[in-house]
DNA sequence: TCCGCTCATTGCGCTAGAGCAAAGACAACG
DNA sequence: CGTTGTCTTTGCTCTAGCGCAATGAGCGGA
């Protein structure tokens, strides 16, 4: 992980491409000062951003990459809470009483991020309520989200465990028409609670009827054949 | 449900001595403005504020009473999320995008709320940065809990799962050393996905040990003997 | 080129917990 | 004060899915 040289403009130019939902209503003179205190970082596939219960000291942007977001159990057991595709933010919980991360952030693929010191994060949030107001709506979505993950793991049996899983995963990363997860069929059990041996089977009759291909470290995803294997109108 | 005739003067006084996190930061004036476009309204016992599904018009802070927030699975199977204690807010899923409430709100028990117009409470979000930050930091602390709830799931083994749901659910409802759920066991058994019967019988073996006692509707808990059942360090 | 590691696959026995049935307990209501 | 409906309790059977074991497959490093 270190830092890359990046002048201003360069930081606004990204956050203008990126098109993050946060600064959409930002215009160019805003963004400058968003920019500013930014540092352009990059990390490749496998280091950690942060680890769950350090202190939060960053806030953070993807830029270009795949994150995942990993929470521990305490008896160790990790799930993968969700997948950061570019222009999302990853620094859940910096506000307020919750001062420590509350999950770890894997680069799963190399990736460039923005990075602000949490200071001036909080100082950007009360100086453009936007910023704020549009925080607000994602993680409302994203609290929305995992309330339904909730009941469909409080609901299902193994396959419909799965079946949300992986469509829930896969949402945020469609291309075309097909997803491409970097996943393995171990950190899928761990993440769903099911045992390796279930998923892998589950997966290989999935494979079977044409829903999702396997490979090493990765899944290949069509979300809408992935559907037919769901009793529920969704 | 229906409205209370309440003076902008008695709902300031309501506001104030709930001390709500959104609020905390107004002086006087400032919380009149909010009470301002706000109605006083009455439920009772059994009463829907609102359904999931439905346009969401309306936002709320509960004044005295409890709600249960309660997320349907398409298959018509409920999970109850969380219970609403005096000063909270339940209208998750207002702003941006998402614009239906995502889980129904029912009173457990005679409940009195403020409830403000969708445009009102936009407009004062808007207005006060502080409620706007304060509502972040609820978000979050939410979204934290949420995932280490859907960790727990994932883990356990059915005795887990319901020390976590009734450790969580008993949480915010403390008085003294102990909480009092207004909860069946039917309830908690479609929450944690498990069997009327398991719960029946794990929660029958933990009346036993002392940790808690069993009435019609009703569980009342000693929290710090719940801790007990738990292998892990918290 | 071989070794070693991590991930994937498959068969098989076993157990936690689901699910049915049937009875008991309590509250609300006429 | 009985009736009705909802919630609780308990015994019993059965199966989905766990978990072990053993083998295979691909990748990286020396």
């Amino acid at each position: 992980m270190g830092a890359i040289p990046a002048s201003v403009e360069e930081r606004v130019a990204l956050l203008k491409r990126l098109n993050s939902p946060y600064h959409r209503d930002l215009d160019d003179d805003q963004l400058r000062m968003v920019a500013e205190p930014a540092r352009l970082i990059e990390a490749q596939a496998g280091e950690f951003l942060y680890h769950q219960g350090e202190p939060a000291h960053y806030s953070y942007l993807l830029i270009s990459g795949l994150i995942k977001i990993i929470h521990y159990h305490p008896s160790g057991r990790p799930i993968i809470v969700r997948f950061i595709k570019p222009g999302l933010a990853f620094r859940i919980a910096h506000f307020g009483v919750v001062s420590r991360y509350c999950a770890s952030a894997q680069a799963a693929t190399d990736v460039r991020v923005l990075r602000w010191d949490m200071h001036d994060a909080m100082r950007l949030l009360k100086e453009f309520p936007s910023i704020a107001l549009n925080s607000i709506a994602v993680l409302q979505q994203m609290f929305v989200d995992l309330v339904e993950t909730l009941n469909w793991f409080a609901c299902g049996s193994a396959e419909e465990r799965l079946f949300w899983a992986v469509r829930r995963l896969a949402e945020g990363l469609c291309e075309g028409d097909r997803a491409v997860l970097p996943i393995t069929q171990g950190e899928l059990a761990t993440s769903t609670g099911l045992s390796l041996y279930t998923v892998n089977r589950i997966l290989g009759s999935w494979e079977q009827r044409g829903i999702l291909e396997r490979h090493r470290h990765v899944l290949i995803v069509w979300p809408t054949k992935l559907a037919s294997v769901c009793r529920y109108k969704i």
